[in-house]
DNA sequence: CTGAAAGCGCTTACAG
DNA sequence: CTGAAAGCGCTTACAG
C-alpha cells in the first residue's frame, strides 16, 4: 500500500496535523518540524490521496463539460479552451458527448448531484426537465434555461442581419434561411429572428428550411431546403456541419458557390485541419466564449455573484463563398 | 445540507449497513425493510455521495485521456468513442490537451497517483521519465513506452509500403516523404522506415522531411520540403494536419494537385465536417483503436492480464488526390 | 437477515 | 506552534 500522511506523521516524529500543515501550507509551522515532514515525505515517496481531501473539502475540483458531439470542429474548438482555463483555476474536466440522448443530460445533474463534479457547462440543445436544474452550478452556451443558469452567447440577432444584407448588396435575389432549429429556448433563434426581419423590411420573402433535427438529420434537411427552393441565390446557413453537408450537395447538384448560390456560415472558420478554405462566414470568438463560461461557473461554484448573461461580438469575415 | 445514507437509514428505522445493502444491492434484506429504505430515499430526496464510495472503495472510476490537442479531427473523433466506450463500463473521462507541454505528461502521472483517476490513455509523442510509469496503469496509442504499458495501433509499415507502391504505379517518379517525427520510440516512426524500404527495393532516392517539430510547426517543415524537393511529383503525408498545410502552400505556389503533385495522406477522412473531399488516404479504424484502448485499460486497472500490443489493419481510400 | 463498529485518508477546529 | 480528536459519507467484515 502507498503511504499515507499518517505514515509521513509517524516518520517525521510529528502529529498528524502538523504534517497536513506543512503539506497545504495552512497555518505556521517550526522550521525543524517542516524540515522534517519534507523529509518524511521524500523518504517514503509519499503522495496525497485526492479522494480522501475532496470528501473532506467537499468539492470534487471537477467540472463537466457537456457538448453534443465533440467530434466537431466548433465544439471540439470550445472544449480546447475550456479545459486550458479550468486547468488555471485547478480544474478538471469530464468530457461528455451527448449525442442528443436525453438521459446523457440529465445524468450531467446526477453527477452533481451526486458530488463527482461541482458543475457542468451545458453546450447542448436536446431537453430535459428544467425543475431539476434549480440551484445547480452550470453555465451554458447559448441556450437559455431561466433565472439561475448564467449563459454566454454571441451576437446573433445582429450578425444574422449584417451577413443577409451582405449577400444583398453581393447581388442576392432569392436568399434563404439554413438551419437546424435548437429544441429549447436558445438565443441560436435569434439567427432567424433577424433574417426575418431583414426580409420583411426589404419585402422579400421568407424562404426558411430550419428544423429540429436529429444528429445526422442535416443531410435530408438541406436535400429539402434544395428541392423547396431551387432558384435560390443566396443562403445563409446556421452551423458548421450544415454548411459542409450542403455544400457537398450544391456541388452534387452541380450548383456553384459562389457563382450561383452565393453562401455565408454562422460558425467561423478554424484550425488548421479546417483545409483553409475560406468561408464567408461570421465567426464567433470561440476562445474568449470557453473562458467567460468557465470564469462564470468558477464564480458559480464558490458561490460568487455572476452576469446572467453575457454576449460576445462576432466578426464578419469575407471568403471565396460570396461574390 | 443535503440527506446522508444515515438519514435515509434513521428515517427508515433500519441500521446503515442495511440501508448501503438495499442502496448497493449487496447481499439480501428483508422486503419490508428494502421498501421502508426505498421509501426513505424518496422521501428525503436522497442521492449518494460518490466521493465517500469512491474513497472507501478506492476508485475513482475515472480515466484521464491525454491528447496532444483536442480541436484536432483524428483526437477528436479518437475522444469521441474513447468517451463513449469508458462510459460503457462506468468511467468518465477527464479530457487533458497536452499542448506538447511536457508538465501536462507528467501531471497525468501525478494524478494517477494521487487518485484523481484510475489510469490513463496516452496519445502523445512527448517526451518524459519514462520510470515514472511503472506499474501505472497506462495504455497508449502507437507508442511504444516498455515492458509494461501496452499499446494499440495500426498496420503502418504494410500500409505506407501499399501506399508509397500506389503512387508509382500511378505514375510517380520522384516521391517525397513528409512528416513530423516522434521524439519517442512509435510505432509511427514504421511509416518512414517503410518508405526507405520501397525506395531502396526500387532503386530510387530517399527525400524525406520528418522532423521532430513543435505544435504549429508544421509550416515551416511544409516550405522546408518543397523548397528542398521543388521537382517533386508525389508525396506521402504523415499526419493530417501535415497533410491539410502542405495543399494550401502547394496551392499558393501553383502546384496542382493531383496534376502536379500526388498525395496520400496517412490518417483518414473523417466526418461530415470535413469538407467531404475525398483524400486518397490510408484511413485507420478511429472508433475500433479507441474502443480497443479503452478495454484494454480497464482490464488493466482491474489488474487482469492483458495483449501487449495490438494491431489494426487500415484501410487504403483512393480519392481524387491522386491520378 | 441485520445492527454496531471500524476504517478509507484526509482536514480542521480545539485545547493547550 | 502543535497534538489528539472528531468527522467528511460511505462500505464492509463481524457478530449475532
Amino acid at each position: 500500500m502507498s503511504p499515507t500522511i499518517k505514515d509521513v506523521a509517524k516518520y517525521a516524529g510529528v502529529g498528524l496535523g502538523t504534517a497536513s500543515r506543512v503539506l497545504n501550507g495552512g497555518g505556521s509551522v517550526n522550521k525543524e518540524k517542516r524540515d522534517k515532514v519534507m523529509e518524511a515525505v521524500k523518504a517514503l515517496n509519499y503522495t496525497p490521496n485526492k479522494m480522501a481531501s475532496k470528501l473532506r473539502k467537499n468539492e470534487t475540483r471537477n467540472i463537466a463539460l457537456l457538448v453534443p458531439i465533440i467530434n466537431h470542429p466548433f465544439f471540439a474548438e470550445f472544449a480546447y479552451y475550456v479545459e486550458d482555463e479550468a486547468d488555471k483555476f485547478g480544474y478538471s474536466v469530464i468530457l461528455v458527448s451527448s449525442q442528443q440522448r436525453v438521459e446523457k443530460e440529465a445524468d450531467i445533474i446526477k453527477r452533481i448531484r451526486r458530488r463527482e463534479v461541482d458543475g457542468a457547462v451545458f453546450v447542448t440543445h436536446f431537453a430535459h426537465l428544467e425543475s431539476e436544474l434549480e440551484g445547480c452550478p452550470i453555465v451554458s452556451l447559448d441556450r437559455i434555461f431561466g433565472e439561475g443558469i448564467p449563459y454566454v452567447t454571441s451576437d446573433n440577432y445582429t450578425a444574422t442581419v449584417k451577413a443577409v444584407k451582405y449577400l444583398m448588396e453581393r447581388g442576392c435575389k432569392k436568399i434563404g434561411y439554413l438551419g437546424s432549429k435548437p429544441i429549447v429556448k436558445s438565443e441560436v433563434s435569434e439567427r432567424e429572428r433577424a433574417y426575418k426581419d431583414v426580409m420583411e423590411q426589404t419585402g422579400n420573402q421568407n424562404l426558411i428550411v430550419n428544423e429540429v433535427i436529429p444528429h445526422g438529420g442535416e443531410q435530408a434537411l438541406a436535400e429539402e431546403f434544395l428541392e423547396k427552393f431551387p432558384d435560390i441565390d443566396g443562403v445563409f446557413v446556421s452551423g458548421y456541419s450544415m454548411a459542409q453537408i450542403f455544400r457537398k450537395l450544391a456541388e452534387k447538384k452541380n450548383k456553384r458557390i459562389p457563382e450561383d448560390i452565393q453562401l455565408i456560415l454562422y460558425d467561423g472558420v478554424f484550425s488548421d485541419w479546417d483545409r483553409g478554405e475560406e468561408v464567408t462566414c461570421v465567426e464567433q470568438p470561440v476562445e474568449k466564449m470557453a473562458r467567460a463560461v468557465v470564469d462564470i461557473l468558477v464564480k458559480k461554484i464558490h458561490g460568487e455573484d455572476v452576469e446572467k448573461r453575457m454576449e460576445f461580438p462576432t466578426k464578419f469575415i469575407v471568403g471565396n463563398t460570396t461574390l
